[in-house]
DNA sequence: TAGATTGTTAATCGATTAACAATC
DNA sequence: TAGATTGTTAATCGATTAACAATC
């Protein structure tokens, strides 16, 4: 089943972006439910994002319908709900290749943990590091790879390696059978249709905030 | 002057995606330099991230004329005016508040220098760790930010402290006089229109790779 | 010249916002 | 009841794509 079709029975494609929101609206009814509220509205799940009511509204009836006029949302139905749409409502097993800074910074990162997200393998071509174990996971030569992923049935990758091996590397893990790479090199990654990357490529993000400083800070414009 | 109607002389506003896809481009202008190439084309810049060429020659149309019908684009000259509209033809300086794991890693991080971001200045409210020295950059307690954004005229910031001190923190820093702020930690900022927020949520990418994975795994539907 | 490729306009497509009857 | 808030339709807005004359 295409992922783009998906939603509740007989529905419209769901387009791209209302996924991105649907995490945001969990992350606030999970901090209401903390705060102990049990209803809330489409206005008050959008605003601490800057997203407006009919968007929400919007975006939740790609799914289904969950709330009730003139009442709103339950929170602790509403928050079953959404982590069962974006597959959260069960572990997720992560690979992990390339234990450089980065790879170090992540495997112990909270927010993984939080949300079900567990690196159960680590990968490196180094000698020095294969054998050695890092928060409890030992770490494992690229060759072992495809043996790995078949018997932890992992589909999601973190790809740490460094921009000169990181297309080479992707093509391992998809031949192992990975289907969704979160891809921390600065290069564009050539995969095949039923494998999804997310670049997390911070220097252009950088970039963006320095464009957008640039023309607040002092006017000058690009022909300045 | 807004940046959202920045570009050449009486142009329209810049549409906010054109900001990221012109760091694409600018990457592959690099990487063709370094093939040795000299000159290109709009089908060429896109195709590495699956960007169409009428999209390429619009983007860059926000901000002049830059290449020659029947001819194209050349590589060098290109370059030079990508990096001046993007604000990457000089230095920036960045601080870095909070040295957990995350923020360590960053610190080692290769691709802000290779831009010309320089990390000058580290926060942290943890006094052992307050005048020890990282990367040739002595961390100092968060009071001193104040002084030190002056004297180094910083603009841009890195937040990796935990959840429940950011917002806190954020407000240290525009009170300090930051512009831009790329956060970290999983909790949506509250700031004024002046200052740029860009959150970094790896966990929300991993989510949305879930979801994706999940509809073309097994074809799984939310309500199945 | 013929082929390639630009910049730009017009057409298409998709996403956001506003409005409102229906409901509690 | 009156006020609140939903789900949904229609209107608006913006972004992408196609097409093409102009240029080298």
């Amino acid at each position: 089943m295409d992922s783009s079709r998906r939603g509740h029975p007989n529905a419209k494609p769901v387009p791209k972006a209302v996924v991105g929101r649907v995490s945001l609206y969990l992350r606030q009814l999970e901090s209401l439910q903390r705060q102990g509220l049990s209803k809330t509205s489409s206005d008050q799940l959008g605003e601490p994002f800057g997203i407006k009511n009919a968007q929400v509204r919007k975006d939740l009836a790609c799914f289904g319908q969950f709330g009730r006029p003139g009442i709103g949302y339950d929170i602790n139905d509403l928050i079953v709900v959404l982590r069962r749409i974006l597959g959260v409502d069960k572990d997720w097993p992560l690979i992990l290749v390339g234990l450089g800074n980065l790879g170090r910074a992540l495997l112990r990162y909270r927010g993984f943990q939080s949300r079900r997200f567990h690196v159960v393998a680590i990968f490196d071509v180094d000698p020095k590091k294969v054998g050695q174990t890092y928060h409890g996971v030992t770490v494992e030569p690229l060759e072992a790879l495809r043996k790995s992923v078949a018997a932890h049935k992992t589909s999601l990758a973190l790809l740490c390696v460094p921009a000169e091996s990181a297309q080479r590397v992707a093509e391992q893990m998809i031949a192992a059978g990975i289907r969704g790479i979160l891809n921390f090199a600065p290069v564009p990654l050539a995969t095949p249709p039923h494998v999804s990357v997310t670049a997390v490529d911070l220097s252009i993000q950088l970039e963006n905030l320095a464009y957008k400083v640039q023309g607040s800070v002092d006017g000058v414009s690009w022909a300045g």
